[in-house]
DNA sequence: AGTCTAAGTTTCCTAAGGGAACCCAGATTG
DNA sequence: CAATCTGGGTTCCCTTAGGAAACTTAGACT
């Protein structure tokens, strides 16, 4: 193996980008999230070689991120969104919140969000689930945890 | 080029991915954040290619999420996060309670987070900063921004 | 029988990652 | 003051992965 792997090391950011960190993957997923399902849509889409897509879409459906579904009586299938990666919208979201801040320019962002719950378009914050204070980079400390390297 | 470049994309996610998106930044980054922030110290921890960690350190000064500075009078230097980079953490946040329940098994999480607000060893969960409502995939729905493609 | 379409496969070419050896500047050692 | 050490890279070669375009296949349509 060249590249090397990433699913061996005791790191869940590690673990997680051997699910969808390579190229295209997260765009991959954004797409389908948003409607865009079938193989010849994602390759009109995003312009990627359908080589690659092959391969990238196999492999998250083989990490359980998307399902592989028929929906005709033709060879046709469409992908999507398990639950697995559903949650991995979460992902996306956070990266659409630093990129709309940090590289979006005078333009402003390309796409908003309405949150259903108040109807607002709004953007996503990092809370502690439990004390709902936020989160973010200094305002906590890693420990080692029950899965850390020890073997 | 060969790489397909995603920085001229109108989406946020391409863009962010145009910074952080090639193989072993996010982990260069997390290494940053935890204390390593030497050339060596990478190398040895990540067991990553001198020439591509040189490319990627380049890269993410370049993007100004690494600050590059001396910290002695010979030519030795170590890598901060930058305002902008710390921000990025968030996203390592969020990888991270994400690996840690689809991927770390058995075992448990491999590190732990302490909140500093409230002294609990916790996660992060995505709110909406309007309502305070929990954002997630199934919440909200996309709209085009001022920044979409239209040219 | 011939055509159309979605969903891939295959082939060729180039670029990017891995690994190891090499280099350089400034400090330390004998 | 020559030899060595150390951190921080460069260079070189090899292999793998991405891009582009052509080709294939199964079933439906005309």
């Amino acid at each position: 193996m060249q590249r090397t792997d990433f699913s061996k090391m005791a790191c869940s950011i590690a673990r997680t980008l051997d699910v969808i960190g390579e190229p295209w993957s997260p765009l991959i997923l954004r797409d389908v999230w948003v409607g865009l399902t079938r193989f010849e849509q994602l390759q009109a889409d995003l312009g990627i070689s359908r080589k690659v897509l092959t391969e990238r879409l196999n492999h998250l459906v083989d990490q359980g991120v998307l399902d592989r579904r028929p929906y005709d009586l033709r060879p046709r299938y469409e992908y999507i969104l398990t639950e697995k990666g559903a949650e991995l919208v979460d992902l996306l979201m956070v990266m659409t919140g630093w990129g709309d801040k940090w590289l979006a320019g005078e333009a402003g962002p390309p796409v908003l969000y309405r949150h259903h719950a108040c109807g607002e378009v709004s953007r996503v914050d990092l809370r502690c689930t439990h004390c709902g204070e936020p989160m973010h980079a200094n305002d906590i400390d890693p420990l080692p945890g029950p899965g850390a390297a020890s073997q």
